[in-house]
Parts: C-alpha cells; structure tokens; sequence
DNA sequence: ATTGACTCTATGGTATGACAATTGATATAA
DNA sequence: TTATATCAATTGTCATACCATAGAGTCAAT
C-alpha cells in the first residue's frame, strides 16, 4: 500500500533500521498460552477449576481449535493442566508438583552434562540448611518418616545396593520434607532424583562409603530430634564434606583403574 | 468380540483389579513428544541440529500433522526445541537455558504460594556454597564484573531504588556465574528474580537495609579476591542471617502498622 | 434396593486438506 | 556491485469431519 520504498535517503533509513531490534512475531498458540497463563496465575482460574472448553476458547478468541490445542499442550506441558477427555471433562487447572519441575530441572542438568561433582556441590549446598529447618520445624510425622526410612536404610546397607540408593535418596528427600519449606523440598527431589540416576551408572556406593553415609545420618536425626538447628547444619556439613572427599577420591581411583 | 466375561468368579477377577493401578491411555502427541525428547537426550539430536520437517515425521510416525505439532509445542515449552518458519527452517534442537528454568521454577513457585521468607530461605542456603566456590573458582573477568556491579550498586543505594534492586539481582547472579556451577547459578538466578518481583511490592530496601547490603558484599568480594573460600562462605552466611533479620523486623513493624 | 446393561451427549483426540505467511536461496536487472 | 523480484520449502493457521472417552441418566432384572 502507497508506495513505501522509494530509494529516497537509504541512510536514514538504515539508522532506523539498525535502531530497531530483531523482531520476532508470535504464533497465536503461544499469545494464547500465555493469556491463559497469566490469567491462571492471578487468580481468575484457581487450581481445580476447569478452563472452558476448547470449542468455547476457540469461538472467544478467533483461534482455529489446532492453535487452541497446541496452546493448552504449552501449559500441560508447564505443570499447569491436565486435561481429561469425556463428557464433563476438560482442562482443570493444577499446580506444578515436585515432580514436574524435577523433570524441568532434569533436562536443564542433563542438557548442560552437569557433572556428579556439581551435583553434589549442590546437595552440598542445600542440605546444611534444609538440616537446620528440619531440626526447627519437624513435626512428629516427619520424625517418624524419618526414622523408618533410616531403619530401612540400615537394612539394605548390608547388601542390597540398588536399594539402599533408593532408600538414601528418600531420606535426603524426606529430610526436605520436615524442613517444610516448599522450594527447598523441590530443589532438593531433584537433585537427589539426578543422584541416584548418576548412581546407576556411576563407581561409588562402595561398602566403606554405606557405612559412613548410615553413620551420618544417624547424627543428623539425633540433632534434628533433639531440636538443635544448628548442631544438625553443621553435622551436615561436615558429613557431606567427608562423603564428597571419598566421592572424589573413588572416582579417581576408578578412572585410573579404567586408564590401564 | 469372543464374549470374554461370563461371570465366572467374580472374587479373583476383583482382585486383579484391585493389583492394577488407574490405567492412563497416553495420547500420540505425548507419546511422540517422549520418544523425540528421549532422542534428543541420547544424542541422536545434538544442540543445534534439526529435527526432520513436520511432514517427515507424520509420514515417518503415521500421526496426523495436528498431533506432530503438539508434539513439538510440548518440546518447544521444555525448551528442547526452536522452531522456525520458512525455507531451511524448521525444529532446531536447543539446550534450555537458565531463563526457561527460571520460568518453570517461578511457576512452580507462585503456584505454592512461596512466600519471601522461604526465599530468602533458598538463598541463605546456596549463598554461603555459592561465594565459596566463586573464591576458589573465579576468573579474572567474573571478578571485574562483580566489582563493576558492585560500582553501580554503590551508586544506586542513595537514591535509585529501583535500580539498586535490579543491581543487587545482578550482583548475586554474577557471584553464581563466578562459582562456575552451572546448576547453583540457574537456581541463583531463579531466586534473583523472584525476589526481584516480590521486592516490587514488598515493604524492604529501606536505607538502612541497602547500607547493610552494599557493605556485606564489599566484604564477601574481598574475601573472594583473597581466593578464601571459608571466609567468603563465613561472610555470605553472616550477611545473609542479618539480612533476614532485619527483613523479618521489617515486615513486622509494616504488619503492625497495617493493623492499625 | 442393588446391580448391570444400555443409551445419550458433551467433551477431548485425531486425521485430512487447503491455504497463508515466512524466509533463505537464487536469478535477474540496474 | 547492489538492489529487486522470483522461487521453493517449510512452518503457521484454519475448517471440517469423524472417532474415542466418560459421566449421567434410564430402565430392566435380580
């Protein structure tokens, strides 16, 4: 429309060119996704409640039904639907859970080869505090979760090695549960989901390295039982600063074993 | 077809269904966003490769153009995948970055309604780990960036809130950057933002509190420059305690006076 | 009154076809 | 050399049709 481009003055022109960003236009199923994101969010579509239908969504917005879909894919794919279908069924609206943003946390670990090492450094980094929280604001549910899991984990130290992995993984994870704060609790799933993946494949979990793991958080619970924040954090510390210098020290044994 | 069920002991047929599990029937666009991410993360499709066009794959997987997409939304929202329109374009295969975790971490965070305590929580937890690998792993250019952030958040306590807010983000994210662990960064820089957003609202950054914290983070910078991870780590765990002191403090004199 | 089988129907799940929009490559002209 | 136009492959979008699912309701048999 009215002859826009005549080569008159090409040098402003190419200014105004320059001062423009790249620009990047939308596709309609994600300007809906996000909507309806924001609308989540703030409120409008509490968890439980059931998004309208696609048919609906599709005569409000204009959309075509495959551009509504792709869009309700985004957010499922979010945590923030799960969509059943039959009569009365629908997009009902939930919250992301534990495990969805593990899964999200997974494939960024995984896409950047994050290293055992790292990982540990992390765990290294959470625990100490989630250790303290425990202590603080355990319930006496937590406590008994506790104390079941590491009776268990006891058990299979002995021999039964793919089990004990698991067991330890569920006591760091249910060590985050007593320090009741939701973010640490998911960080930490996570991780330890990561771990024990690692572990699968990995060289540790040797018999000397069981026992000083049972041994560690057998500390830890008595100074989370006894309520001593502080005595828990820095028994935390200090254990996993031991179980990381075995880490290192067999996966070094381990790569030399592999170099002859 | 062939009448499978006369009611021939109805007892033993109950309890096999007690034994299974509520029975999911995975629709194909998920079924296909599965095995295309499980490709990606065995790498059959490095970072940066493409992925076949959409038409290959409804030719190659039998599923309607409709479902491959959704497929590929689904990786797209993981942050698997880039696509783009036109000749030679089509599904580019990334690795997510700290800013699609971000997002997902946020979610998940304001779907449980985390609240800033529970921020400041996390962070009190990565910090200390965080400044004490920035000490002992920095390179000279993530220490000239801290100390350039430093610069600017000096010169925005007096007066410009709203940018001492942002550069106190930027300070913490580029102490994680120094500490060269990919996945304590990521997490960094989630808990930068969200305290970013809630600090918008919240009643903290009061001259007194900015004072404190530009101080604090003199003080850590000099102990990472010195190269000493204990003191960097003492520091970032002192400073933070005294922060949420004084934050906790504000929040309940801001309580106090919204009662009345 | 309980159970079971059937139907009804609103909803999501899927496939197909058509066309528009985009974008890099290529050819063409100035 | 530098614009400009054209081409071609690919994603973006819509419309339509039909299938599959699952809860509600109905009704008869026990």
């Amino acid at each position: 429309m009215a002859a826009a481009t005549p080569a008159s003055s090409t040098v402003p022109a190419r200014a105004a060119a320059r001062a423009l960003g790249a620009i990047r236009v939308p596709k309609s199923s994600g300007v809906l996704a996000d909507r309806l994101q924001q609308q989540i969010l703030s409120g409008g579509y509490p968890a439980g409640s059931v998004l309208p239908t696609e048919r609906e969504l599709v005569s409000t917005t204009g959309l075509g039904r495959g551009s509504v879909r792709e869009a309700l894919r985004i957010l499922e794919a979010q945590g923030l639907l799960r969509t059943r279908a039959g009569r009365f069924g629908g997009s009902v609206v939930s919250k992301p859970d534990d495990a969805q943003l593990a899964s999200h946390i997974s494939l960024f670990a995984k896409g950047h080869s994050i290293s055992l090492h790292a990982l540990v450094e992390a765990r290294q980094a959470l625990e100490p505090m989630v250790a303290y929280l425990a202590a603080r604001n355990h319930t006496k549910a937590d406590l008994a979760a506790l104390k079941l899991i590491a009776a268990r984990l006891d058990a299979a130290a002995i021999a039964d090695v793919p089990q004990f992995l698991l067991e330890n993984a569920n006591w760091h994870n249910a060590l985050a549960v007593a320090s009741h704060n939701d973010l640490l609790r998911a960080f930490t799933a996570s991780i330890s989901g990561l771990m024990l993946e690692a572990s699968r494949m990995e060289y540790f979990a040797a018999p000397e390295v069981r026992g000083l793991v049972t041994h560690a958080h057998r500390r830890i619970l008595l100074a989370i039982e006894a309520g001593d924040g502080d005595l828990a954090r820095q028994r935390a510390e200090r254990d996993l600063q031991a179980y990381a210098k075995h880490l290192e020290a067999a996966v070094k044994t381990a790569r030399r074993r592999a170099r002859r």
